[in-house]
DNA sequence: CTGAATCCCTGCCGATACTG
DNA sequence: CAGTATCGGCAGGGATTCAG
């Protein structure tokens, strides 16, 4: 997203990002959506959070996620560098899903996220 | 988003949220992220937390957002409670937007995001 | 100056079917 | 078991136009 503003303890001060008039991938911020990004995106990420996960057991997790969705978000983590995939030999076919160091370092964001979801006068229905 | 797991300090421990198996907009994540939903939006947010500012002013700290997402992103943001908005008597009309506490609260978030964003291995081209 | 209404195009997501 | 291919519906967002 482009800030600074936010009330930095020091660093980045003249990240040009910063100031920003236009989204733009290279923003941090929008970096992070980005990788958020999408339905089921955040509930595949707690699941993972959890420990590494087979394709069918984050279905189970996630029943009425669909196979195209779920691939996709995959795919979109992996891309992200979020998870890792890790495919045994031999049959059936064996995959893991396991977050990256970078990864589990959502852990923090997601909870700044549910905090401040949680802790407020959220909608506001008119007045 | 429907988390937990996520290793808070002690609170929330059996949030109902926490263990959601689809998306839900009651889940605290969730309605953090649809605060922040749509491009743009964290940009105008960004540029409120420098201080309040008219109609004009974030068009011209934005220039190339259209009048229907601006008026569109300033009533999400007041759905949310981020955005209030003050009418001021007079002519010609004059109208200023301002974060609310809640909206203030927001700064944290986007450090978070910031910081993940600009913290890592972010994108994986290809290996 | 401060918006709301409309139009159209694009991309997301869900369901279904098929492959290794 | 672990995915990919395809299709259709719907919502998001940009440009333009109109209104208080």
């Amino acid at each position: 997203m482009t800030h600074r503003t936010v009330g930095h303890p020091a660093g980045l001060p003249d990240d040009p990002h910063a100031n920003v008039t236009a989204p733009t991938p290279a923003c941090p911020v929008e970096i992070t959506l980005a990788a958020l990004h999408g339905r089921w995106t955040t509930l595949v990420v707690r699941e993972l959070l959890r420990g590494d996960r087979s394709y069918s057991e984050l279905r189970a997790a996630l029943p009425t996620l669909s196979d195209k969705v779920l691939s996709d978000r995959l795919a979109q983590l992996g891309e992200a560098g979020v998870v890792e995939r890790d495919r045994r030999p031999g049959w059936p076919p064996r995959v893991r899903y396991a977050l990256t160091p970078h990864g589990h370092r959502l852990g923090p964001v997601l909870q700044a996220l549910w905090d401040w979801g949680s802790g407020g006068p959220e909608p506001r229905g008119r007045g």
